[in-house]
DNA sequence: TTAGGGTTAG
């Protein structure tokens, strides 16, 4: 559709195209099969008319933006509604114009009384779901449903595409009537579906599905992914090593994501002898570990407080020939400030700078945070402003490190100003900006301050943390107005 | 570059 609009932006700078366009179907216009000599066209002269008809067809309504009226002016006596005529547009069309397809079944549908056989149907629902345009199939679908039902063929790869485009809810959905109207959904078909629960992170149906499937399936490879995928998801990642090792014994090779997953998931609980000897298998099966492999276990170290190990990881790396990205760069930066090691997270900064990679508001955000936590509030400013300037704009993560770094220097004052630009920036915040808030002004005693911002919190259905609650309790020591004293109670004796 | 990665309180 962008490129249909974009297209139709050009004609519009460029009025002469629109001319030859212009003439361009008034030629064809005296071709076209309604106004031939011959009033009863043989087949192959038809469809070869019929060709042309609908490439005339598709021009137009790519370029015209009212290209009905342009259709019923041009070719007042032309048969739009004839099924064969729709048929050779479906096939003219590729992925990237299926919309016009559909643009123009619509208006065949509205305008003319044009009754849709199954078989167009089915092409453009196929069309529909080869373009990946799986929520205007959705939509079709829906539309048109009780007047037509796919070929079960067509229906599983709907399931697929839903899956696969995160519409999981509705392709369970449509997996379900495909069982119980008696059909057998394929391997593949399953396995898009259970790819789908782990993609939104539904682990219990993931779980549910799959002991339905079992009986009746053969256990393919690709499963055994998703099988292994769903175990480390659960935190469960001994157990995706176990089906690993059965999979290997059986001559058989899951592939690198698979080693990639349980080398970050062992990385995540700490278990490094696992770890490694997985990355051992997966070289000795050929798989060199990816720089996204590495990215985990650099990840995973630093989450473990092992910035140092990762730090070696880090060197060895590039020692090796890696070319770390800027994710690594930043996973790296961050693990750095967090072990106190400024200066070599800034000369990583530099190092990523000078290797052409800019960057991005993650690493701003990882270097703003470094130094508010050593109290260089004007060069967290400094760089604050060069992230804006960089075309990275406010976001919520970014103000509440401006805003948490603020408060935990005594200068709640300077945080809420960031909190009143929000607002005016149209930046949502969240609980992480009003309990660092609160806590901010308990810090320096502003007792009103900080009850009001709580307030606000609540009308607007988050949770104050514990922290939160801990600062204002600490409160009730001070000296306080009768009034403040009695918001102050009420908050503490509800929590 | 199959996809998967990185940031904010504690």
């Amino acid at each position: 559709m962008s490129r249909g609009q974009s297209y139709f932006i050009t004609l519009i700078r460029n009025p002469s195209r629109q001319n030859n366009t212009t003439t361009q179907i008034r030629t064809l216009t005296l071709d076209s099969p309604s106004r031939g000599t011959s009033t009863e066209p043989d087949s192959d002269a038809h469809q070869g008319s019929y060709t042309e008809m609908a490439k005339t067809v598709s021009t137009i309504i790519r370029e015209r933006h009212r290209w009905q009226q342009t259709l019923v002016s041009d070719f007042p006596s032309f048969n739009f509604a004839d099924p064969l005529f729709f048929r050779q547009m479906l096939t003219l069309q590729n992925n990237n114009n299926v919309m016009f397809s559909l643009w123009f079944f619509r208006w065949l549908c509205s305008t003319f009384d044009y009754k849709p056989d199954p078989v167009s149907l089915n092409l453009l629902f196929g069309a529909l779901l080869d373009a990946k345009a799986v929520k205007a199939a959705k939509i079709f679908l829906d539309t048109t449903g009780f007047k037509f039902s796919p070929e079960v063929t067509l229906l599983e790869r709907y399931v697929k595409c839903l899956c696969e485009d995160g519409l999981v809810e509705e392709g369970i959905k449509v997996y379900t009537q495909l069982k119980e109207s008696g059909t057998v959904p394929s391997v593949p078909t399953c396995n898009a579906v259970l790819l789908g629960c782990l993609k939104v992170k539904k682990l219990d149906l993931f779980w549910e599905l799959h002991k339905e499937m079992k009986e009746t399936e053969v256990v393919d490879l690709e499963r055994i992914q998703c099988l292994i995928q769903a175990l480390c998801d659960g935190g469960e990642v001994s157990e995706g090593y176990e089906l690993l090792k059965k999979v290997l014994k059986q001559g058989l090779d899951p592939g690198h994501a698979v080693y990639s997953r349980l080398v970050s998931g062992f990385c995540k609980i700490g278990n490094y002898a696992c770890m490694s000897e997985i990355l051992h298998t997966m070289i000795a099966w050929n798989h060199s570990p990816s720089i996204y492999t590495y990215q985990e276990i650099i990840k995973g170290l630093c989450k473990n407080q092992k910035q140092r190990e990762a730090f070696c990881v880090f060197n060895n790396l590039k020692e090796r020939g890696y070319a770390p990205d800027r994710v690594v760069y930043t996973t790296m930066i961050h693990g750095l400030c967090e072990m106190g090691w400024f200066g070599s997270a800034r000369k990583l900064w530099f190092e990523m700078m000078e290797k052409g990679m800019r960057p991005n508001e993650f690493t701003y955000n990882v270097m703003i945070h470094a130094h508010l936590k050593r109290g260089e509030v004007v060069l967290a400013r400094e760089l604050y402003g060069e992230m804006l300037r960089n075309g990275y704009g406010e976001t919520t993560v970014s103000c509440n490190t401006m805003i948490t770094g603020f408060c935990s220097y005594g200068r709640a004052d300077q945080a809420f100003e960031v909190f009143k630009k929000m607002s005016e920036t149209g930046v949502k915040p969240d609980a992480i900006t009003y309990n660092a808030l609160v806590q901010g002004f308990c810090k320096e005693n502003k007792v009103e301050k900080g009850i009001a911002l709580f307030k606000e919190l609540k009308a607007l259905g988050m949770y104050p943390s514990d922290r939160t609650y801990a600062a204002l309790q600490k409160m009730r020591n001070l000296k306080l107005s009768d009034s403040v004293a009695a918001s102050l109670n009420e908050i503490l004796e509800a929590a």
